[in-house]
DNA sequence: CGGGTGCCTAAGCTGATGCTCAGGTTATTT
DNA sequence: AAATAACCTGAGCATCAGCTTAGGCACCCG
């Protein structure tokens, strides 16, 4: 199945991400899980995912103080967030709601409410992101005419190399893992080596004649600009 | 159900685009979406919509200048362009049917009443939309007579051809897939081997003695110009 | 009945493409 | 600074996708 979206899940009590994060993989989602706000911040910059879970009680740095630094960082304008309230404390949830929740589900959670709460966003959202011009700086990224513009000039990419172009630069700034980057743009069942990425992030790059993907030692690839 | 028709609803308002979205695309249009005017432009472009509802108040482009834009960019000449407008403000009424809008509605919208108008449209196009004299830079192809006519000089095609050629042409740019050919020229029943269209499409080229097709590897064949 | 035309397939050819490997380079760790 | 891990590079090679040619079948028309 192809993934439907990219989540995020915080929260310090380690059984609950577990059991939220099982439940939605299963749905078919890209779970990522972070287990205090500060982690919370870093893997959400990391990764650009869709939407994000922010339990409120968390260490270093509250869920609401995290929303709000997001709410106030670029690119996270249309990104999801679900809080999750220990208390059904009405004061908290209005706290949360202004500082630019989508949502707040109140603890204990039940999984079947919070994976259907993330599907309705998602169906909100929709086929929003089907074929899309991807447009960054001076670069193109036409998948419909199959086509790479850098200023103006037009560049011929191969199949596999637009693909994967495509890929990284539908989240600018998102880092995606090398195993991620052979799931979506190979299958999962076609079994490849690791050197063969990197020997195709080279043909882009040369291609392109410009840096802008850059390689994150140990953990994968992200397009820069 | 076949899709009747394709549509790109652009409004900065998401609430707006999603209902009158999901309205249309339970008449069954194929509805595509955009949030500013530049985006619209893009959409446009990519997507070859048969009809477009422009939200005036946008960011980046007013819906009049996306509008002018379009009359003014070779293939838009025949795109229904509905214009919603936040007033019933005459003045700017008239601006945007003199900037080359077929229609306006006024905000707030219903959505029946949209797509009431935007049915009324495709009925009116009717059949309009199939025998449509394609013509592009020097080429002409004329469904109706059966013609294709290059600098003056009369092309004389096969049927299945002259049937490729119009499928390739009807959206210059874009890239079709050799299954999405299939499926168009061929039909879903009859089984064809893919060598077929090679075979085809090297006629075509042969005859018209130009290269206006061109091959992309391991996706399908686009008309370029 | 032949000859012409359109459509499809088979099969060899070719260049592009995707993959792997081995050695070199760079970054990180200790 | 040495050791280690991760990545880059260049070369080589097998495969694939598309191009091309040739030929067969079906249909139409004189």
């Amino acid at each position: 199945m192809e993934p439907k979206g990219t989540v995020l899940i915080a929260d310090d009590e380690a059984d609950i991400v577990e059991i939220l994060s099982y439940n939605l993989q299963r749905e078919g989602y890209d779970v990522y899980t972070a287990k205090d706000g500060l982690d919370a911040l870093d893997k959400a910059k990391a990764f650009k995912p869709d939407l994000i879970v922010l339990d409120i009680m968390m260490p270093y740095k509250t869920g609401i103080e995290v929303c709000q630094t997001l709410r106030r960082t670029a690119g996270f304008e249309d990104t999801v967030i679900i809080m999750l309230t220990a208390l059904s404390d009405e004061g908290t949830q209005i706290q949360g709601l202004d500082g630019g929740a989508d949502d707040y589900v109140t603890k204990p959670v039940s999984p079947k409410v919070l994976v259907s709460r993330v599907n309705a966003f998602f169906r909100r959202m929709g086929k929003m992101d089907e074929p899309k011009i991807i447009r960054l700086g001076n670069i193109t990224i036409d998948p419909i005419q199959f086509l790479v513009t850098l200023n103006e000039e037009q560049i011929m990419l191969a199949k596999k190399e637009f693909e994967l172009l495509y890929l990284l630069a539908s989240k600018p700034g998102r880092v995606f893992l090398r195993n991620e980057i052979l799931s979506m743009v190979w299958g999962t069942d076609v079994i490849v080596g690791d050197r063969t990425i990197d020997v195709h992030i080279r043909k882009i790059r040369q291609k392109l004649g410009i840096d802008c993907i850059t390689t994150v030692k140990g953990v994968g690839y992200k397009f820069d600009w």
